[in-house]
DNA sequence: CTTCTCGCTTGAACATGTTCAAAAACAGGT
DNA sequence: ACCTGTTTTTGAACATGTTCAAGCGAGAAG
């Protein structure tokens, strides 16, 4: 989240906070980028477009990021947080303690959270695709987003009534997250009307996952559930 | 596959084959430009150089091609026709008829035959991944290399001695193209040495799909198969 | 007060994908 | 051979992400 810090000041402690003036420049640069990114979207909104409307220069906006791609980035943290807030409430007790409830309420709010973005979204979304850019998921840059991403999941399996082999249940939270992620990329194709055919794919198979997840713990399935749990723990990525 | 056809004979008959001598010049840049992306790599190749190289300006090849994106597509073509090749073999008869052997095979080939383009496709996957790309295994463009696709592992299937329902088997194919694109992905993200990691992950499971497709016959998963297979057929993306 | 330091800011310059009006090559008819 | 319309080719111009050498300014040091 964090970019390359510039410089801290001479005598400054290292870790300390930035001095207000700088940060405050920062702050309006990323606030402006994110305003046109909405208004006009990714690919039409020049650096020299943001610049000029944050009233510095382009080099300046340069000095904070490293790139427009960069700029991105605050969508991804403003999104990671709006989503957690939408859903604290139902995972922190007093929600519903069905998994399948659990689940599509935290797939649903996403959606509802992430819909203004929509379009503005299937822009960059080549972007996170990309290993190399530091948007993608796995990038070191994106591993706080990533691992609240999955805490949510863990709150979620954690808070509902479902019962799973422990080690089972160590492995489920990233697949979830999986699971996630392959519901954001047919969201991202998805141009139904307010992506209609998505919430109703999310409608179908978070009941489906935790019907699948009830199934598991049937003697026939023991084995093959090993089989996966043992994969999903060598494979995963966070390994 | 086919480039917006740079405009026909005047008094020719649509759908007639391209005069031969644009023809050569349109294959001469396709071929210097995937020379220079197999040399440089997709970022350093610029169209200026693939020009040059080709010994035309750089207008021309955007007369023959719509942008740097669509050169890639040759890419695409190529690797399609030698993993068809590589395969043919095994499908057609005289292979195995078990279907784990069969997935193994055919993944494992398809991980030989792209090894050579592993580096570049990593610099060029995240135009694949934006909806907009022609580049996108759903735009337009793609839909030949996407049925070729799916049409191998409909012989993977229909040669194998697998018995399953006939409606689930009309879903499988597109099922397993997806079960693919999951692993091109891990592939794409995989940095172990000659990709290691993701042959080790395609022996583990395709057996593992294969075992799962064996289960699916057992009473106590018939209610879940079914809704599974309906799903699919509502929500992949050929409907 | 002067000078020095260093973070911050600037805008011109650069690299590269893309467009386009015009020139050249070509084919067919007369 | 010459005219005419079409296809092909050209290269300069353009748009935009990015870099960089130079300038600015506020506070520290003298």
């Amino acid at each position: 989240m964090e970019e390359a810090p510039p410089g801290t000041a001479p005598g400054a402690i290292p870790g300390t906070p930035r001095p207000p003036k700088s940060e405050q420049t920062r702050a309006l640069i990323l606030e402006t980028a994110m305003r046109l990114f909405e208004e006009r979207g990714y690919d039409k909104t020049t650096m020299r477009a943001i610049a000029k409307e944050a009233g510095v220069s382009v080099g300046n906006a340069y000095y904070y990021f490293d790139g427009k791609e960069h700029l991105v980035q605050g969508f991804y943290d403003r999104l990671a947080a709006e989503h957690e807030a939408a859903v604290r409430g139902i995972l922190d007790g007093g929600g519903d303690r069905d998994l399948a409830a659990r689940l599509l309420t935290v797939m649903t709010a996403w959606i509802d959270v992430a819909r203004p973005y929509h379009q503005f979204a299937a822009q960059f979304f080549k972007n996170a695709a990309d290993p190399a850019s530091p948007l993608s998921p796995f990038s070191p840059e994106s591993h706080p987003a990533l691992d609240a991403a999955i805490s949510i999941h863990e709150r979620v399996l954690s808070g509902s009534d479902i019962k799973v082999d422990a080690e089972l249940a160590e492995v489920l939270p990233e697949l979830m997250w999986m699971y996630q992620m392959g519901i954001v990329v047919y969201w991202v194709f998805d141009h139904s009307p307010d992506t209609e055919r998505t919430r109703r794919l999310v409608a179908r198979t978070a009941p489906l996952g935790a019907r699948i997840l009830r199934l598991s713990r049937y003697r026939l399935l023991r084995p093959i559930v090993r089989e996966i749990r043992e994969l999903l723990s060598e494979f995963l990525f966070r390994r």
